[in-house]
DNA sequence: GTCTATAATCAGATAGAC
DNA sequence: GTCTATCTGATTATAGAC
């Protein structure tokens, strides 16, 4: 919550907010600029160009989300199985996309239209974050809760894209962002669970 | 597969290759035109702008995938339990995104990016083959067989984006399209049973 | 650090020959 | 039905005043 109010950060702020709306075309500098207050060409005292300034609030979303869901995870104590730490991590996840963070939600939206060396250093990035999900699905299938009967490369690509996906699809209304982690969870690790019908 | 190989037809294919692959904003129509054999200027007079070229490819993609489908879940017979028909149609669409039709691949990886007007008219045509899922869905609720805690908009919603994914991150090498699919059909359907451990 | 020009670029679209 | 040449408009980016 160290949010300085200077130019930089309000142009961060309000390029995620323009990525996440408007996808990596449709952002403008114009449009970014008017949310931070001030006009286009004032960016680049700040920025050297619109990759760069992408580039970092694609980082800042990783990084982001990354924090938000490890800490929630790890503040559940070392005892914790793998698959009550597997929900912990989906709901976390879900709720923090749909409760407002725009930088992870841009990541969510943009990644696939990033141009390929930019994309490259950003799943560079992403990497950790890849494997802390895969370590999650792998210590469950260890321990035999999880079901070994699934790739754990398809399992996490599979959770990772059903749950980026509530952000372009959730409006308030019938259900509330909690209840919506809740079925993602429900629904994805009934489904992983060892024990079958 | 009455593939006439006009030039219309030969753009066409051509588009949803490219959309399929870079997105709406990074599919050029010099690049379109030299899939198709031709120049930039050449596709005007086939088509009056760009926006229909693609609305046009949206259409045949949903047509397409719809189509499939509907063919080889109805292909089973009146008799069918609703889980096996909901298996059926997950297992088909997975098949049909991997196996490489650049149409329905290419309404998955654009639609959240088209303009709001021709996105509403995409919505429209789409809306007939959600409701079948949707129908999928509440038909496995209502025998019994399908969880009632599950919301069926959700449980649609993040079907739907779960299956689309893979055409993203799908390589070739370990696993085939086929048992990708099946993957898919277990962790959803095991998930969205009314028995649980 | 932000502004008012303005340049440079690029892609969609048009005109008209063949 | 496709081409070459050109236009138009939008958007990123720069120059330089304040």
């Amino acid at each position: 919550m160290a949010h300085a109010d200077n130019g930089r950060t309000r142009i961060l702020d309000s390029a995620a907010a323009v990525l996440r709306q408007k996808g990596l075309a449709g952002a403008k500098l114009s449009e970014i600029a008017k949310g931070a207050g001030m006009l286009a060409p004032s960016i680049y005292h700040h920025f050297p160009s619109k990759d760069h300034l992408v580039e970092e609030v694609m980082m800042e979303g990783i990084y982001r989300n990354n924090r938000h869901i490890m800490s929630r995870v790890e503040g559940m104590g070392p005892g914790t199985s793998p698959m009550v730490r597997l929900r912990t991590a989906i709901v976390a996840h879900v709720d923090f996309l749909l409760t407002g963070d725009d930088y992870s939600s841009a990541v969510a939206r943009i990644f696939d239209d990033l141009p390929e060396e930019m994309r490259k250093r950003v799943l560079a990035a992403y990497s950790s974050f890849d494997n802390y999900w895969r370590d999650l699905i792998v210590a469950a299938q260890a321990d035999g809760t999880g079901s070994k009967a699934l790739d754990a490369t398809v399992v996490r690509k599979f959770l990772i894209a059903m749950l980026d996906s509530c952000s372009s699809w959730y409006r308030p209304g019938k259900l509330s962002p909690a209840q919506i982690a809740e079925q993602a969870a429900d629904l994805l690790l009934f489904g992983f669970a060892a024990e079958r019908p």
